[in-house]
DNA sequence: CCATCTTGAATGGTCCGACCATTATAGTTT
DNA sequence: AAACTATAATGGTCGGACCATTCAAGATGG
């Protein structure tokens, strides 16, 4: 053996090049080049793994890893294959709560940077949202008080914050949006949340109220306290239930 | 055929459950339960269809799709198998730079997004940073002078970016930032980005200054310049190979 | 001629068995 | 005790097979 440079090993680690990868990255890069785009179709499994010269099973794992990052989508029957499909967020969200899962991240973390990103979202909307958002924003606040179950009164609000995002026209805020709350709904799973619910409504109301006004200050003051109302009382319900195998890293 | 109801057809879509879903929906749910978390380790695959009572070839795919989301690492050899993997945010940029990439987002669209999160950080890293993120970000920055070639530039900047985002103390900005700018480095291959660097170096310079005087709207201010700066040249580096094949959608 | 039904071929989903390179361990040799 | 070797288990890949689904062409009927 030669003697090792202590310095710096300077060897780039060995990545064993997969065969599925290949796959992956040769799509991808057709994808990002503009080669391909969403709509287009790719031929059948048995003879796009006869192009790329493996098994079938090797490009079914390519495929099927394309399909779970929503790239693709796996049609049946003749004239099946894999097409390519239209952004969706879903799998952004998809990947953020796999991150909370996997323990590294907070529920004050979370909830933080959830105050500061709405900030920006309500700021931007109340500057640029139109009188149908704000319609929209109406009808979906008086929707949510006519539901009765938790569940529906989460797809309302799920909906609420999603209108706002779209008012303020950059879809990248609806994704963090989306993926904050997405995670977060899984800590407001406790007793006592109806109680909340009247506070929350009004919250919702006022809010409209400030957006047609297009005062931005205000809006942004009445959006931080609603969520730090929420986060009290989910931060109360995490350590009352402390570590009873739900989500934790509270 | 009976008569369809034209009003809602309340018909919830019909989603046929693949074997591979099952398997990640299981384990899936057993991390969020905390019943498996990071370190784990899982019986080898032959081992686990038997458990699932499915074919290796079904439980590959749901461990494949388990390993690009970044939740499993399979390790080879006796005494292989997969293993639950720590929280990395490679695979929330990985899926952002998908969505971007199947064109639903500008880059207007980012820039704003980037400046609006920049924004927060700055203000956050400039009342949380220790002296010790601001003597590494002296590091880098210097460094980055030393550097010649763009891309190791680009490395220098990322790794900019970032300790400016672990300056915050909240690993959710990281992410954010790291995709915006993952995302966005794609855009900056054009050519004059040379000549721009010494102001970019500066403003760089000028940014620890200000963290350091603990004046947020000073840094603020100044890396919502420096942010515009670049999004001005990579604008007119579009324009100019408009639709030659990279990144469009500008 | 048009609408409906039947048929058939292609497809994705799954299963099975096999082989290879890699890897860690137990056993052997020095 | 150290170094080497043999072995067995593992993930990666391959090829073939069968099934339920799906769509299009052809057959049937009006």
């Amino acid at each position: 053996m030669a003697t090792a440079n202590t310095e710096k090993p300077a060897f780039a680690p060995i990545k064993t090049q997969r065969a599925f990868e290949v796959i992956c990255e040769q799509i991808r890069a057709q994808l990002a080049a503009g080669t391909l785009k969403a709509g287009d179709k790719l031929p059948a499994e048995r003879e796009l793994a006869a192009q790329f010269q493996v098994s079938r099973s090797a490009l079914r794992e390519a495929l099927r890893s394309l399909e779970v990052a929503g790239i693709i989508r796996n049609l049946k029957g003749v004239k099946g294959g894999a097409v390519i499909q239209s952004a969706e967020p879903d799998r952004i969200v998809q990947a953020m709560q796999d991150y909370v899962h996997l323990g590294d991240v907070t529920l004050d973390e979370l909830t933080e940077a959830r105050i500061a990103i709405q900030d920006i979202v309500v700021r931007l909307a109340c500057e640029r949202g139109t009188e149908a958002h704000f319609a929209e924003l109406e009808q979906i606040a008086e929707r949510t008080r006519a539901e009765t179950s938790v569940e529906a009164r989460y797809e309302c609000a799920a909906a609420y914050y999603d209108v706002l995002a779209r008012a303020t026209g950059n879809r990248m805020f609806g994704i963090f949006v989306d993926s904050l709350s997405g995670v977060l709904h899984e800590f407001v799973q406790g007793p006592g949340y109806e109680t909340l619910q009247e506070t929350l409504i009004d919250s919702r109301f006022k809010l409209i109220r400030f957006l047609r006004a297009r005062d931005a200050e205000a809006a942004a003051e009445e959006m931080r306290k609603h969520l730090e109302r929420v986060y009290r009382h989910v931060r109360k319900n995490i350590k009352a239930q402390a570590g009873s195998g739900g989500a934790r890293k509270a």
